[in-house]
DNA sequence: TGAGTAAACTAACAATTGTTAGTTAAATAA
DNA sequence: TTATTTAACTAACAATTGTTAGTTTACTCA
């Protein structure tokens, strides 16, 4: 059954991203990988074709994954507000679901070799559909009339390493965290 | 003279920093870094110890200045958000001077040896010096009532990604940007 | 001029890298 | 039972890694 081979396969990325998140994926060796699974280092040529192969299914899936969401929220009528909330909340959920993977997609993504420019393609539209939001919050005199750029930076900064702080909170309820986020990055920390 | 040695090394430690800020640390072979010298790898070691004592002069050398910035915002009897605007100022201006080496702070600190515990040290004080200020802010009612672990976290994040957006504005002015993300970090894009 | 030094070089090293080839043991399907 | 598949293994490879030893070139200063 292809069944057993994607789990297996799964169990190999799983354990991969993890290895890349603590050390970065130039600093994982098979061996290492191959250690933490308990078996070979050629063993683990059963299941994947290379190590880059492993680092493209980490990235390629997550990034997938938010330029799905982002096309939702851009396909529905709310106001740039509302944008915002399903953004932070999209952050939220996707990087609690891949907090391993984050790290790679973040840090690692210059490793890719043939998906690197599919990467930043898929990266791009993403934020210019985040900054077009922005622009259309501070037209429509929603937002604070200041650098849509320095906006995008701050918040999306703020959003793409959740992924170093989510896992240190087990207490976590993420719907909170979310509602904390919007508070924070939309109204301000000011009284 | 010490000082020819000394501007050679800097100048290694300089692009050795540009180098890992574009692979990360483990990804950059003595090799590259020589290449990109004009010198062959051995002649490298005229000049430094190891790769890791590269690492380390880059790394140590911003975190003591964020320490050394900290010390003085600690010590001044401002109120919570003058200090945080001083915060912004801190980054901005230690990100703009050093936006290779902000990288390897980031992203490779992991790999420091001798040294990592005591980075580590100056990390946890400057995070706590950080979230005491945003607690007396609370306490003082200058500040939302919000969890000042995630206030922290989310200032802190983008503060720390800097090094990645100074480079791509040429026009920017450091004194306006400080004072553009005071105004979003702080008081917040809502209208 | 001669001594000392800074900074490059060539050659080599032992260890580690990702990966392949070929084999074997155990589980599954006929 | 037999045949097939899954998933491990050993052994080895060519390339690359950080680093050392020893040498050479060119500049500085007494």
């Amino acid at each position: 059954m292809t069944n057993k081979i994607e789990n297996r396969k799964s169990e190999i990325i799983r354990i991969a991203a993890k290895l890349f998140k603590e050390k970065g994926y130039s600093a994982v060796t098979m061996r290492d990988l191959a250690a933490e699974m308990g078996i070979k280092a050629a063993s683990l040529y059963n299941h994947i074709r290379s190590k880059e192969d492993i680092l493209n299914t980490i990235i390629i899936s997550i990034a997938e994954a938010f330029t799905d969401g982002m096309k939702l929220i851009k396909a529905s009528n709310d106001n740039c507000k509302e944008k915002l909330r399903q953004i932070i909340e999209l952050h939220v959920r996707l990087s609690s679901q891949n907090i391993y993977g984050m790290a790679s997609l973040n840090n690692d993504w210059m490793h890719l070799q043939n998906q690197q420019e599919y990467y930043k393609v898929l990266r791009a539209n993403y934020e210019n559909d985040f900054r077009k939001i922005l622009e259309e919050g501070i037209t429509s005199g929603d937002l604070i009339n200041v650098k849509p750029e320095v906006m995008l930076f701050s918040i999306l900064t703020t959003l793409r390493s959740l992924y170093l702080w989510i896992p240190k909170k087990e207490d976590l309820d993420l719907q909170e965290l979310s509602e904390t986020l919007y508070q924070i990055l939309v109204e301000g920390i000011n009284k």
